[in-house]
RNA sequence: GCACCCGUAGCUCAAUUGGAUAGAGCACCAGACUACGAAUCUGGGGGCUAGGGGUUCGAGUCCCUUCGGGUGCGCCA
């Protein structure tokens, strides 16, 4: 049998019903699916195929349904299979099947739900890429966490995936940047300037007062000394100094960010410099593809109906035909001085990953550039041309930390901004992870922080946790038994509670491939959280009845097949944190 | 004005890509404990899926529309 079961069955269903009705089309046939039951009552697998077959042969779903429900109970591995509802076909598996998954499921250990979807199709995930102008905040953890989980659960599925971070290196922002470590410098040599004057001097101000460039600009007076200060320590010609401490800085910047994420568990495969991408002629190699598609053209824009800028004045530019593509209006490449724009260097960005080689492109960003969808995959389009290239963007909106009931305040002003460093050290890695990934990420969500530590069922990190510790706590109170005979015979799982938790196990493979395909890594923290309340409600019944527990000395066989499901259960907990990147706990003392 | 996202139990959120009687947790009510086999469990109440129309065997899900919330809309990235 093959590791899915759903798959295997699939094809006993299209085998009897193109026997039973030869003429049906292949695409309605593609529409045939075999799904795990909601209720135990309804078997443990349906299928939709009498529905869907229903048009095309002129006979009702009923009667469809009734003559595919006795052909395959025909089968040796169906128990049973009946017609039911509006017309689907609830499949009861032969107990031996459903049994022979586990040992199957403790052979692929980890491996148990790897799938082959992806046909090694080569993706690239783009994630965090915040501006290299400090410390990671809270906002940027949900993107990190959604990007790194999206990334391992596209792996697992059999993609051959690379995770990326985009270094926005190459802005007025980095500028902005030097100056306020150049501030940083200055005061590490003893100027008499005050804040105020040097604000008043830099062209940018200073907009990232915080303590952690002090550091920075400590090291620049040691590197350097005096040679990047004018007289007196007051600020020197921006030619002498302006591309080194921009480039200290930038490095001491992805330094920290490159910590933080190591906090978060999070490590990019690959870093990708704009600055370095610019340099190297990307942007003009680019606009020059799309200028040969005659895709650009000089124009001028309309302002936004309804709220004009004051100081809105018609001004031609170079101009991206992204309707072409299926945007609402086209996007300028050039601004009104002749230079690029951010998003001219976003396209050569993107035609970058397409030429290495990457046919699959996502992106995930903060909900706030969900205006810039659009138009990038417009241009990814455009410069794929005849290639088969897409990209998707995910969204990820904003998470709002609660304490005791009422929002935290998150400024980035002066400093204030509450770092991602911080909900780590108070919550744990493992913890914000987990529940970074309880919500759809384009679904806005609070962080709740009260319910993040707390150890009950309503921290569902906790809850997941402590199903994992209690099937070690099992298997190593096993190791204390007298021998027992390999778990060759496990005709003796027959329990509600037993058969619904091996229906769950089995179902894994199939939750790995719908989670892929839908790139939403949420579904496996559900998943999780539901194979967790399985194996707990069977445990609950050696709580009445200690006959019903798992390790019974009087009763050999029955306790290695047990076991068997309880190791067979430890595994694909661990298999599924692994993909949310969650460590699996031992135990949960202290 | 336009585009995108969202609207599901009092609250926070799911719903196997269009499937069967819309589910969990919290809170509330009624029960069971000297703690890693009670950091939990059992039972109960709670819904016109924001409103209206449409598509079809079947809609929380897709289309149109109204209302309400969020994010954006040339020289920020």
């Amino acid at each position: 049998m093959s590791e899915n079961l759903f798959g295997q069955i699939r094809i006993f269903v299209l085998v009897e019903l193109t026997s039973l009705y030869p003429d049906i089309p292949t695409d309605v046939l593609a529409r045939v699916e075999v799904t795990p039951t909601r209720e135990a009552a309804h078997g443990d697998m349906a299928t939709n195929a009498a529905l869907v077959a229903a048009k095309p042969t002129g006979k009702s779903p009923r009667e469809i349904a009734a003559a595919l429900a006795l052909a395959l109970a025909e089968r040796p591995e169906i128990a049973k299979a009946e017609q039911a509802g509006p017309g689907f076909v609830n499949i009861t598996l032969a107990p031996a099947i459903l049994l022979a998954q586990i040992p199957v499921i403790l052979q692929a250990q980890e491996q148990y739900g790897s799938s082959k979807i992806g046909n090694v199709r080569r993706v690239n995930v783009e994630y965090v890429s915040a501006n290299p102008t400090g410390p990671l905040h809270v906002g940027h953890c949900r993107g990190a966490v959604v990007g790194d989980a999206l990334a391992n659960l596209l792996a697992k599925a059999g993609f051959d995936v690379t995770k990326e971070y985009y270094i926005n290196d190459a802005g007025a922002q980095v500028i902005a940047l030097a100056w306020s470590v150049y501030w940083r410098y200055l005061q590490a040599l003893g100027t008499t300037l005050k804040e105020g004057e040097f604000a008043e001097a830099a062209p940018t101000g200073l907009q990232y007062p915080g303590d952690y460039l002090i550091p920075v600009g400590a090291a620049l007076a040691q590197d350097h000394g005096a040679a990047l200060a004018g007289p007196g320590c007051s600020i020197a010609e921006s030619a002498l100094w302006l591309n080194v401490v921009r480039d200290a800085a930038i490095a001491a910047m992805m330094d920290l960010v490159r910590e933080d994420l190591a906090a978060l568990g999070v490590y990019h495969d690959i870093f990708t410099s704009e600055a370095a991408l610019v340099a190297a002629g990307g942007v003009e190699h680019a606009l020059a593809t799309l200028s040969a598609n005659d895709l650009l053209y000089e124009g001028v824009l309309e302002p936004p109906k309804g709220k004009t800028p004051e100081d809105w004045e018609p001004r031609e530019q170079t101009l991206f035909k992204s309707t072409a593509f299926g945007d609402d209006i086209d996007r300028p490449v050039k601004k009104s001085d002749g230079s690029n724009t951010y998003f001219a260097n976003d396209i050569a960005y993107h035609a970058d990953k397409l030429t290495r080689g990457f046919t699959s492109l996502i992106d995930v960003w903060g909900a706030d550039h969900g205006g810039y969808v659009k138009r990038m995959k417009a241009a990814v389009k455009a410069m794929a041309g005849a290639r088969d290239a897409s990209l998707d963007v995910v969204l990820c909106q904003i998470v709002r930390v609660m304490k005791d009931g009422v929002p935290m305040k998150m400024s980035k002003r002066a400093g204030t901004f509450v770092e991602l460093r911080e909900l780590i050290d108070a919550v744990g890695a493992d913890t914000v992870r987990f529940i970074m990934l309880t919500r759809k990420s384009d679904a806005q969500m609070e962080f709740d922080l009260d319910a993040a530590v707390a150890q009950t069922r309503e921290n569902p990190v906790f809850y997941v946790q402590y199903a994992h510790a209690r099937c070690r706590s099992v298997l190593r109170a096993a190791a204390g038994l007298s021998a027992l005979p390999e778990p060759d015979d496990l005709s003796s799982l027959d329990a509600a509670e037993e058969l619904a938790l091996i229906r769950r196990l089995i179902s894994w493979p199939r939750a790995i491939e719908a989670a892929a395909e839908a790139h939403e890594p949420h579904r496996i923290a559900f998943f999780l959280y539901d194979l967790a309340g399985d194996f707990h409600a069977l445990w609950n019944r050696g709580r009445e009845n200690a006959a019903l527990r798992f390790l019974q000395e009087e009763r050999p066989v029955e306790t290695a097949a047990r076991l068997a499901l309880v190791a067979a259960t430890a595994t694909v907990l661990r298999s599924g944190l692994a993909v949310l990147g969650v460590t699996p706990a031992e135990e949960m003392r202290g």
